[in-house]
This record gives C-alpha cells, sequence and structure tokens, in this order.
RNA sequence: UCCCCGGUAGCUCAAUGGUAGAGUGGGUGGCUGUUAACCACUAGGCUGUAGGUUCGAAUCCUACCCGGGGAGCCA
C-alpha cells in the first residue's frame, strides 16, 4: 500500500478510504473510553493528522500507550469525517506499525515550550517544531519562486565560483581557504609563501559573485546566482550570518532604473507566492510570531516602492525634527537608525534609496555625471532595514582603473574584470539579496539565525 | 569589536544576604470524542566555571565561558 503524504490526507480525497499515512507523534491523548488520540506530523503541511487508536488493536497497551512526543509510526486505517471538532477528518486506525519510539524523560522537543535560543542549542531536531517546519516551507517556496521569477523573465542561472583566488572583491573580511600545514607554514623573507598552498596563491571563500555573474552578464545578457556566500566579519547580530545566501542578477543593457524595478518586481513576486501557497504557515506566523507580519505583507505589495535619492533622503532626515544618535550630513551612509525611519516612519512601505556619494560605495559602481555620486541603491524595508544592496556598474575603463587607484588598489589582479569594459562594454546593473533576511521579512522571524537550519556566527559552527 | 542584560529542576521562569519555589514535561491513580485535555499525588537542583567578601552567598565583588538585545560592518 503506498503512503499518502498527511497533506492529502488532510484535503479528505480519500474519505472512507483505506490509508497509509506515516510520521512523527505530536501528542497523544489517551480515553478511558477505550481508545486513544494521535497527533502526526510528517512535515509535509502545517496541520496534524488526528488518528483515533481502540484499545482493542493487538499491541495497543504494550506498544501504542509507549508513544510519547517524538515517536515515529505508520498507521494503516480509513479515512473518516471526524466526530469531534477541531479538525474535519481523522484516520481510524486499523493498524499501527512504531518506527521508533521516543523517551520522553530525555528529548526535550515535547508539548512544552521551548525557547529559539533552546533549540538552536539542539539545531538538529529544531525542524520537528511548529516553527521550524514552517520556516522551512516558507523558505523552500521562496527558492523555488525566486528560480520561477527569474526563468520567467529569461534570466540564466549560473554557479559562480565558492573559492575565490583574488582577494579583490573588496566586500569585508574573508575566510581563507589553504591547505598548508598551520604549524610548519612556508616562509620567504619572514612572510607565508602562498606559492606553496593547494592554488599557489592565496585563496578565499567568496563573498559576492558579482564580479563572475558581471562576466556572464556580459555575454548571455540576463543572468542569477544564488548560492552560499562568506563573510568573516565579528559580527553579532540579529541581522548578519558567516554563511548566508544570496540572490545576484546581473542585467546586461540595463540602468539602475531597470535594476530598481526588477528588485521592486522580485519582492513581490515571492510575497505574493508565499501569501498563496504557504498559507496555513503565514497564518501560524501571524498568530504566534508577528501579529501584523501579514498586513504588513499585503500593504507592500499594493504599495509602489518609494524612491529617493540620497541627497533627498538627507533633507529629509534634516528636516523630519526627529533626534538621531548620528547626525545626517551630506557624505556620511546611512546609518540604521536613519534607514528605519524612512522606511517604518516617514514612508511606512519599502523605500529605494539612490545616488549615493561615491566616496562611501564600492569601486565598481557607476559614477554619475555631477562627479560626487555614484548609481546605487539600497532597498530599505520595515524592520530588516537593508534588504537589496545594488548599482548600475561602472563600464568606462578609465573611469574604472581611476577609481581602483584612488582606493589604493592595482589594477593587474582586476585584468579579467577590467577586459569587460574593454570588449564591447555594455551599461549593465544587478544586484543582492540576502536570503535570510528576505525569509525573516516574509516570517517576520527576530533573529535570522531562526530561518536558516544551521546558523554559523561567531563562535558558533556546531551540526 | 564596543555597550547593556542574562545563565537557578528536562523545559519556561520566580526567589536580591538567612534551610531553593511555581508552572510545564515525566511517573502513579482518577475522569473524559479528546485536541495547550482535565483533577489528585509524586520524583526531580553542589543555582554557568574559578576565585574572593561574609558567621552565612542563587543573591555582593573579580576574572573567564556561554547566551540574548543594541551598535558598527553589511545582504
Amino acid at each position: 500500500m503506498k503512503r499518502v503524504y498527511i497533506v492529502k490526507a488532510l484535503s479528505g480525497t480519500d474519505i472512507d478510504k483505506e490509508v497509509l499515512v506515516k510520521g512523527w507523534v505530536r501528542t497523544r491523548r489517551d480515553s478511558k473510553g477505550g481508545f486513544s488520540f494521535i497527533e502526526l506530523n510528517d512535515g509535509s503541511c502545517f496541520r496534524n493528522l488526528q488518528i483515533i487508536i481502540d484499545a482493542d488493536l493487538d499491541n495497543y497497551q504494550n506498544e501504542v500507550l509507549k508513544l510519547f512526543p517524538g515517536s515515529s509510526i505508520a498507521v494503516k486505517g480509513t479515512l473518516v469525517k471526524s466526530q469531534g471538532g477541531g479538525q474535519s477528518v481523522e484516520v481510524k486506525a486499523n493498524e499501527v506499525k512504531v518506527y521508533g519510539y521516543c523517551d520522553p524523560e530525555e528529548y526535550v522537543i515535547g508539548k512544552q515550550r521551548v525557547s529559539f535560543e533552546r533549540l538552536r542549542e539542539i539545531a538538529h531536531l529544531r525542524a520537528r517544531t511548529n516553527t521550524f517546519g514552517a520556516v522551512t516551507r516558507v523558505r523552500n517556496k521562496l527558492a523555488k519562486a525566486t528560480h520561477d521569477f527569474f526563468q520567467e523573465r529569461g534570466f540564466f542561472y549560473i554557479n559562480t565560483p565558492i573559492i575565490t583566488a583574488s582577494d579583490c572583491e573588496g566586500a569585508g573580511e574573508m575566510f581563507r581557504v589553504s591547505t598548508l600545514d598551520l604549524s610548519a607554514l612556508p616562509k620567504s623573507e619572514g612572510r607565508v609563501d602562498f606559492s606553496h598552498d593547494f592554488f599557489g596563491k592565496e585563496a578565499f571563500l567568496t563573498v559576492s559573485g558579482q564580479l563572475e555573474g558581471e562576466c556572464y552578464a556580459t555575454g548571455l545578457g540576463n543572468i542569477y546566482t544564488f548560492g552560499p556566500t562568506f563573510r568573516a566579519e565579528n559580527s553579532n547580530t540579529s541581522r548578519h550570518l558567516a554563511e548566508f545566501w544570496m540572490i545576484e542578477p546581473e542585467m546586461a543593457f540595463a540602468d539602475l532604473d531597470d535594476d530598481a524595478e526588477l528588485a521592486e518586481e522580485y519582492i513581490k513576486y515571492l510575497i505574493t507566492l508565499v501569501l498563496n501557497e504557504c498559507s496555513e504557515d503565514m497564518e501560524f506566523f501571524n498568530k504566534h510570531i508577528d501579529k501584523t507580519i501579514l498586513e504588513t505583507l499585503h500593504h507592500v505589495n499594493e504599495s509602489e516602492f518609494m524612491r529617493i535619492s540620497y541627497t533627498e533622503a538627507i533633507e529629509i532626515l534634516n528636516k523630519s525634527g526627529q533626534q538621531f544618535e548620528y547626525d545626517t550630513i551630506w557624505g556620511r551612509d546611512l546609518q540604521t537608525e536613519h534607514e528605519r525611519f524612512l522606511t517604518e516612519k516617514e514612508f511606512k512601505r519599502p523605500v529605494i534609496v539612490t545616488h549615493y556619494p561615491r566616496e562611501i560605495k564600492a569601486f565598481y559602481m557607476k559614477q554619475n555625471d555631477d562627479g560626487k555620486t555614484v548609481a546605487a541603491m539600497d532597498v530599505l524595508v520595515p524592520k530588516i532595514g537593508e534588504i537589496i544592496g545594488g548599482s548600475q556598474r561602472e563600464d568606462d575603463l578609465q573611469k574604472l582603473d581611476a577609481r581602483i587607484q584612488e582606493q589604493g588598489m592595482s589594477l593587474a589582479p582586476y585584468w579579467w574584470y577590467r577586459d569587460l569594459r574593454k570588449f564591447g562594454s555594455v551599461p549593465h546593473s544587478g544586484f543582492g539579496l540576502g536570503f535570510e533576511r528576505f525569509v525573516q521579512f516574509v516570517t517576520g522571524m527576530d533573529n535570522i539565525r531562526d530561518v536558516i537550519p544551521f546558523p554559523r556566527t561567531p563562535k558558533s559552527a556546531e551540526f
């Protein structure tokens, strides 16, 4: 007999038929009326399936009564209309097979409340909770929707390298990749001689696939990457991970406006899909995690994202009458408090801030004609702050070279990146979206460590 | 990395200088088409680690470890 998933069983299409379901016991309630109730969950959906187990079953005394939360079982029975409230269908068991028992004295994830902090310490088991089941299903849909969105628009999915042998990505601290014996490093003139290392030079984990992405965009038109990204920054916040997933589209023949338009469409596409396809999980988040999350997502979907320049943002902040810890002076980067004011108080919707001062932005960003700003954009959303960072890329070789040198870097390692400007250069743009930050935004989960299965953060890489 | 807060029963927390408590989960008994089930009884703790102050420390002090919130860096 073929197993049916609980999501299918609950749909009721097999009513009055014999079904086989398998899953993990969430709770068991015994009735002295001569039977027990078991709530079974198999991960296929948020809801549990109620199983009615008659005391007449052969293994009732010896096995069924020993089923505690976490136990794994298979149930053969008839899917019937439920006599009780709370659920429309249930299974009247004819046969219960136990795969594995679960000792309630030792097993932490029982019926009692367990904090997210504690669950992080037992991350190998937290997938069995309501919250992490819901987060995982939503995260999965967001990944699928990401591919759908870009594929529908003719973007090619490419895989950029995870190991990068050029330390020129310039987006913060990197993790070193090496096969050298740390206790006996080869030295040359007092410094480590990386010519003996695996790649014959220093190597790191990628902090962005953008530069490689540009190479393919300027051949295939539109591409996107969706892969792991590593930052060795000692960041200890609810919005940072040392290992996270990033989506980076790159478009040839596209300027900053096209970029912003794509970002807005993409975000709305993801929200729409989650609202439509994860309604049970989203109702859970709205009830137990963030009581405004559904309202917020609907609101974001219906509103046009506010677009303002950095210069306008500074003016608005200065005129707001709001007291900030950090001054808002043209030329300084916007602080978290400024960003949150703009998106949460001033406009109450996502805000795309564009054209930042060139001094505070990366070398590869397109320099504007004013000589002061670059064609950069940050997409800010309520609660999370910056969720997307992007720009039109500098496509003029002279200007690119000047910027590289201004920042005290040498041109040589960028030879291949510069070639893109030498041979058939085109205007092009792209952005990076932090996947976990988006999962946070959509679910209302407070801590980014709870929207990725096994978080890596400073001093923490268990599992 | 900086600032602030915390670490007490399996879990969630109380007890702020005087014999360490509740809820919940577990066990036992009762009751019931139950659904965070309910009622009664019961077991369960060198109070993160190492020092110090004190007649006496979960409580005060110092250091360290771990966790959380905020900031910086960013996605």
